[in-house]
DNA sequence: TATACTTCGCTAAAATGTAACGATAAATGT
DNA sequence: ACATTTATCGTTACATTTTAGCGAAGTATA
């Protein structure tokens, strides 16, 4: 799917939650959307100065939390990273396949995965809110 | 298991392996150990300041490497802290259940979710190096 | 003891992330 | 249309986390 009709799909997802699709969110999310991979803040506020010249570390911040809160885009734990989400709204919890050759992200949802970390917990006594799974490795075209 | 046998036993597993347990990596080892949780690097070095008072950021975190290296110690992901490994040696992939309201971590190793993951990985002919695992949550004190 | 190697103390700075506050813009009620 | 409230933005400043580099001191080995 092009970023564009991508970009239009979240901004109804907006609109359609009371949330405001802004000009500088709308940026961002582009901005990620464009890549194959994960992006760091700063790399992210680089990019972004190109056309906000005003933009601070507190502008991309602000930004990527307020995607984050509206599942547009997810966070990886792992190398302080972001990337875009494409399906937003079947929000379950989702794990990443991360090559560290050629940064490229793979979002994937298992349900055994979940299932079995949330029974694995329990066994423990220990209720689960929030789940991180992220590998990293290589992927089939680094192998 | 007390502290003080644990980190003997710490220093005989480094010098098995001919390397050199020192002074400031047992010093930081038996503070982790003494946690119940994680504990950040600045935080360890503020309780390691009491005793080595020429202690730095680099120190620790050179320590903190020397430990990570040798499986003394896990680092956990998605809270840039440190937590002591009670089993070094058996080197498999860990997975951590972390309470968000009284910090308590959990370790714990499912050959399930390892080999779960593994093998959605495989589907996509992904082939994994590294596993960051963690749940936060509630412990089952804290429900 | 001479040599190589590791660890340590120190300084500095890079990379990552937050708090606070007033100005602006948008949504809402009258 | 206007006033009121709320959300967003620009800005400054700072806090936190992490790494790099260098020379001194310590340790192991020949």
């Amino acid at each position: 799917m092009s970023i564009g009709s991508q970009v239009e799909k979240a901004r109804q997802y907006c609109e359609q939650k009371g949330a405001r699709f802004t000009h500088l969110r709308e940026t961002v999310y582009a901005l990620l959307l464009d890549k194959e991979g994960a992006v760091g803040a700063y790399d992210l506020l680089d990019t972004l100065k190109e056309t906000e010249t005003n933009a601070k570390p507190a502008t991309v911040y602000r930004t990527l939390d307020f995607l984050l809160e509206f599942g547009l885009i997810h966070r990886l734990e792992s190398t302080n990273a972001f990337v875009a989400c494409h399906h937003f709204g079947c929000s379950h919890p989702v794990q990443f396949l991360i090559c560290d050759k050629c940064g490229l992200v793979k979002e994937i949802q298992s349900e055994g995965l979940q299932d079995t970390l949330v029974k694995q917990a329990e066994s423990y006594g220990f209720q689960v809110s929030k789940q991180t799974i992220e590998a990293h490795g290589l992927c089939s075209a680094c192998q």
